[in-house]
This record gives structure tokens, sequence and C-alpha cells, in this order.
DNA sequence: TTTGTATTTATGTATAGACATAATCGCAAA
DNA sequence: TTTGCGATTATGTCTATACATAAATACAAA
């Protein structure tokens, strides 16, 4: 016999997921299936509650629980460190700082950051290899008003990234993946054919509300994918 | 005066991304955060739980909670139905199916799917065109033995994605993303350059352990990407 | 030394009740 | 008709308690 949390969880899921109960649909109160199920109200609310944070279903005071219309699918990747990966996989791992230094932000990059244009942000280009290969370029912008210290950081040890994740809390993160075709430059620093098809990884994170970094990785697409898994009840 | 457990969350969360509690740090027993607040142990389990189910601790019986590796980094990355998005958008949306065919699965498909080989699926190739421009192609296969139904099935009304996703519960799904070179009948389907950078996403499904279905699709580079959100909070 | 077993301990799950709060509904007054 | 207000209702948060369970620990037996 299975927990009774879980029993009710895959119920509901499954009449969600079967199409039985479409997006719109009014799922049972609290009060309902704490009879149906012949348990406290507490078990079925925290179920409730989790299915809510999973983004299954929208809840309501007193309006009552329905089905959450299917947004958009959600897909959980990962995305590695490369200095942490390396180090678990035993890989020579080394990086090159190829460019370095303090300008006002454009306004392409303004609008997307939304920081007032003129804001004095450190620049900086990055060629991670792992093994002698190549992996990935970085070019990488980082706000000093939010990360001051970064100025006077030389990246000997840990590059950018990893410096980062490290030292500045961050609360929220955008991403944007795409596929571009290496110009000649970015194919002659990742050694590859020039335009031949990279994977593009726009990251950008903010700590309550204030920007802190974006970063643009390229890789070589036929070195490089990102793997995700995803299970809507984790 | 906000909700306690609200207060205990964010200290925690403060604590962990300010690093002053570094991964592998073990986290007051729940006895004492109950002892440090001045609630009840119910109030305390549920934070930490919820910080468990979101990656930031790690809980293990009777050796307590520690702050989680910080793994790899996760991005919720959001990921289109077609249908439903052309829908919502008022954008005129069709599709075609351009091959249809039921074929014992080949080695290389079984290894990655983890089924037997010979196994009979479903194999269809379909375009997506949106106000009449080619987005994507898509290539699926789907295990008859776990939807039979789709053997029958026209597909006239939706396409094989919408059809799936309405009909058959899933509980679990792994995402590949890469970047490819078009090759000529690729070029060709979506109207692009030969060569022109394409973003491949492979998406396999299973329910329940069955595996359900498989699909590979191929957007042209420069009209699509991904687009996703992530709070470590959420 | 190794293996097996009992104990301890921290978390996991669940209960039954309490009060708070937001949103809706119905009714009455303007 | 519209506005305002009180009653109702479903969810949100929390308590105090109970027993289950997994894992580390200590101790005893082979």
């Amino acid at each position: 016999m299975k927990h009774l949390h879980q029993r009710i969880r895959d119920d509901i899921e499954a009449k969600i997921m079967s199409g039985e109960w479409a997006p719109g649909h009014r799922i049972p109160f609290e009060h309902e299936l704490m009879t149906e199920y012949g348990c406290s109200r507490m078990t079925v609310n925290k179920v409730l509650s989790t299915l809510a944070a999973n983004g299954l279903i929208t809840r309501r005071r007193r309006a009552g629980t329905v089905v959450a219309e299917p947004s958009n699918q959600q897909a959980v990747l990962q995305i590695q460190d490369f200095a942490l990966e390396a180090a678990r996989a035993g890989i020579e791992y080394r990086f090159k700082i190829l460019h370095r230094s303090i300008e006002p932000i454009d306004a392409a990059a303004a609008q997307r950051t939304g920081l007032k244009p003129g804001t004095e942000m450190l620049c900086l280009s990055t060629l991670h290899v792992m093994d002698g290969v190549p992996l990935a370029f970085e070019q990488r912008l980082i706000n000093l008003a939010t990360v001051p210290e970064a100025d006077k950081e030389p990246f000997k040890e840990d590059p950018p990234g990893t410096w980062l994740l490290r030292r500045v809390p961050w609360t929220d993160a955008e991403h944007i993946v795409r596929a571009v075709n290496a110009d000649g430059p970015m194919a002659k620093r990742l050694q590859i054919q020039s335009g031949a098809a990279c994977l593009v990884l726009e990251r950008r994170t903010w700590q309550a509300g204030a920007f802190v970094t974006e970063a643009r990785l390229t890789y070589p697409g036929d070195r490089h994918q990102l793997v995700g898994r995803f299970s809507p009840t984790a």
C-alpha cells in the first residue's frame, strides 16, 4: 500500500493528464476529497498545494481549484558549470580570457537588461577549453553597480561564471536558446568550419530586481547539447 | 507581519544564497528551528520539504538536512504546443503529414527508448506551418504497444503532438537540445538555405515506465528560440 | 576483524482541530 | 440600476500530537 498522499496525487494527475479533467475543470473541493479518501484536510491540502506550486492546478479562495491552462510545457534543462563538471569527470579544463574592458552598456543590452543606458559594465570574452578542445566561447557583461568587486578580480583561478556563482546571490534568471551559423571569427576561436551550426545560450540573472550579469555562451553544435529531464510530479 | 512560513523560508534562502551556509553545510534540525522560531514542527517541516523539492537542500533521515550541492544549474524552458500557441495568438496554423508508416524500431532508437528491438512503432513526419511559413519539421515515433489507438487515428484535426498530449497521460520526459546544419532535404522542407543552423529538440516521454513517444523537432535557427525563466525559490 | 542486531535519532506521513483571509454571493439601500 | 455591506465559503496557515521509517551508531557475537 502506497502512501495516501501519493495516491491522491497520482489520481489527480492521471485525471488531468488523461484529459478527463480538462483545463478549466473544477477539481473537487478539499472537503469533498477529504470525504472521498477518508483523510484529514491537511493531507488533501498539502497535495493540492504541491500541485499548485508545480503549475498543474490553480487555486483561488472561495472560487475553488481548477485545472490550470496548459500554458507552455516546461522542461527543466541542465546547464553545466564548466569547471565543476570537468572536475567531477576528471577532465582537464582550462579557460582563457581573450578580452577585458569596462564600457558603458549599449542601447540594445540596456533594453534587454532593464538598466539605464550608459551604466558601466565589465565586459569579458572567455574561451573554455576541455582536453585541449575549445568547448564554448563566452561573452559576458557584469554589472559593476551590483558586483563592484568584479572590477579588481583577475579571474585567474575560476572563470567568470563560476566566480559569480560562488560570490553573488541571485534570485532570477532568464534563458534563451538559439541556433546560429558560426561566422569567421567564431569559427576560428572554436576551431570549427565557418558556417557550422552553434548552440547559443543566453542567460541573464538578477538579484532581487538588480541586474547581475548577462552571459552569451556559444557551443559548437556537433560537440554539445543540452539535456534535461522533467517529471510533472517532481 | 509576514507569515512565519515565509519568514523561515526567506531566512534559510538568504543564508544559502549569500554563501553563509555553503553547499554541504548542515542546516539546523527541525527540532532546533522549531525552538528558534517558536513554532510547531509541522511548520518547519513544510518549509524544509518545499526547499528540498526545489533542490536547494538535501534531506536524509537520521543524518539531517544539508545545503544541496549546486549540481547543475537548472533552467525551466518553455516549449510550445503549435496548435495551442497559434490559436492563442490568432495566427493561422496548418500542418501536413508528409510520411506515415508502421515499422519495427531500429537498434539506435531501441537503445534510446529502452524498448526491445523490433517493437512496432508508428512513424510520422509532419511539417508545421504558421502564416504560410514552415516553422518546424517533426519526426515522431509512437509506441503502438502503449498507444494502440494511434494506429487508426487519421490526424486530420490535431497534429500528433497535440493529439497525444490530450489522450495519453505521461509522467516523465527527457529533452535534448542541439544545433545542426540543415541538409538538403531539410532545407527544402523548411524553405531555408542548405547548411543553415537549426535548433533540434528531441523529446521522449514515458508513462509509468512505459515508453510513449519520441519527437524530433527541427526549427529554423533564425525563426525560433526557446525562452525560459527560472527562480530558485518558485 | 567482521558481521549481525538493537537502539537512537531525524525525517516522513498523517490526524483533528483552530483561526485567518480573500473572494463571491445575496440582499438592502441609494 | 447601481452601490455598498454583511454573510458565506474555500483556501491559507498553524498547532500539538502520533506513529512510521530509514539510517547512523554502538554494542555484542561469530
